[in-house]
This record gives C-alpha cells, structure tokens and sequence, in this order.
DNA sequence: GTACAGATTGAG
DNA sequence: TCAATCTGTACT
C-alpha cells in the first residue's frame, strides 16, 4: 500500500476543502516503538475571526488560542470543559485562525478478522463485545485524544515534520456522495454560524460520534 | 482577586 | 438528564 505524508502544501488552503479531504486519510501516531493508527471518520471546520463559534472570533488573541493563528499543518489542542484535549489542524496561511477539528477516528487493528476498515456493511452492525470496545476507543474528539494520549505538550506541533504525529494519504479518496454534512456540534450559542454545515464524516460510518 | 461558561463524556 | 472537572476570560 501506498503510503505518503501530507505535505505543507496540503494544509495550507481553504479550511473547508481540507476539512472534507482529511475524512479518508490516516492519523499516525508513534509511542516509542507501537503506532496506533486511525482512519478519520469525522471533521469540523472552524473559520475564525468571522465564525462566531471560533475560538478566533474577532480576532481573538489570546494564550490558549495563539495556535490557531500558525500556517497550516500545525496543531492547535486545547481543553474543553476542564477535561477533554481538543485536536485541531491548522490551515491556511499563517496568520489565518482557521483550523479543523478531528471528531473522530475508526481504529486501525490489526486482527482482520475482528472487524476490517470496509463498514458500510449495515450487518456489520451486530458486533461483538470486542467490536464495541474498539468502536469506543476514538468515537468522539476527546475519546480519539485519551486514546493517542494527545495533550498541551502536542500544542504548536508540526505535524509535516513531528516524529510522534503525522498523516498519511493511504490513496483512499473519499467521494462527495459519501460525505454527509451536517451543523456542527455543541456551538449552539454561535446564533447564525450554527446552523453552517461544516461538520462532515463518511456515510453510513460506524465509528463517528454521533449521527 | 472572583465568577462563570465551555468545539464533551459516561453514568443513571 | 446531569455531574465531573479546570482553564481561559471578563469583570471587580
């Protein structure tokens, strides 16, 4: 299988477009000599200062958000209420605050004949007990955190060159027709930038947080 | 210094 | 349905 890292070059354009082109592509993440490896399955696009559920609305500046502001292809993690780590992608030129958000992951194991990475099947939906363990692993954006044990110390990481984080392209394309959009989740206080559809994940999915 | 909301989660 | 848990932010 072919298998390459995303470049500069793949971060540093519209935020929408890469939110839509990361659903697909692999998240690495290496932990002394074991990878965990999971597919993305879910995206949010935040496009701040003018997105009033950015954390870069107006032009905000502050300590935690600063990152936001990096060219494209660094991370941007934060904590949400007090416990869940919040990975985002940088896009875009530096000095943009616009980023993605990684909703969630399908866990890539090795035992093939637990589950494999092809779950449009709707059968597949009656799984076993260790089916839905690993479903739990990283079906939420502070569950795919706990689980690659991403935290503060990842903030500002590039993840072109990170030896401990990175994407890859594995040649799978994920076709318009297969992504769902859908508004994002809890910004319900952003008014009129709540109802903008740039939440998107892979049809028919299993592993996404929710429908 | 104090007050309070939040890009969530899991238990009940 | 709701509490856990704590940082960032606004305000006194």
């Amino acid at each position: 299988m072919r298998q390459k890292r995303l470049k500069r070059n793949f971060y540093t354009r519209p935020t929408l477009s890469v939110a839509k082109e990361l659903l697909g592509k692999y998240l690495i993440r290496k932990i002394g000599r074991k990878k965990l490896i999971g597919r993305i399955v879910e995206t949010e696009a935040y496009i701040g200062p003018q997105d009033k559920a950015s954390h870069a609305y107006k032009g905000k500046i502050t300590n935690r958000n600063k990152t936001e502001y990096l060219e494209g292809g660094h991370i941007y993690i934060y904590l949400c209420y007090g416990i869940h780590w919040q990975l985002n992608f940088t896009t875009e030129k530096e000095g943009k605050p616009e980023c993605v958000l990684i909703r969630a992951l399908e866990p890539l194991i090795a035992n093939k004949h637990e589950f494999t990475t092809n779950t449009t099947n709707k059968d597949s939906q009656k799984f076993s007990a260790k089916f839905a363990k690993i479903r739990n692993l990283a079906n939420g954006p502070g569950k795919l955190c706990r689980w690659m044990k991403l935290d503060k110390f990842f903030d500002e990481e590039d993840v072109t060159k990170s030896k401990r984080i990175w994407l890859e392209d594995r040649s799978e394309k994920i076709l318009l027709p297969q992504i769902v959009k859908t508004k994002r989740i809890g910004i319900d206080y952003a008014g009129e930038w709540a109802k903008k559809p740039w939440r998107f994940y892979i049809k028919n999915n299993l592993f996404i947080s929710r429908e």
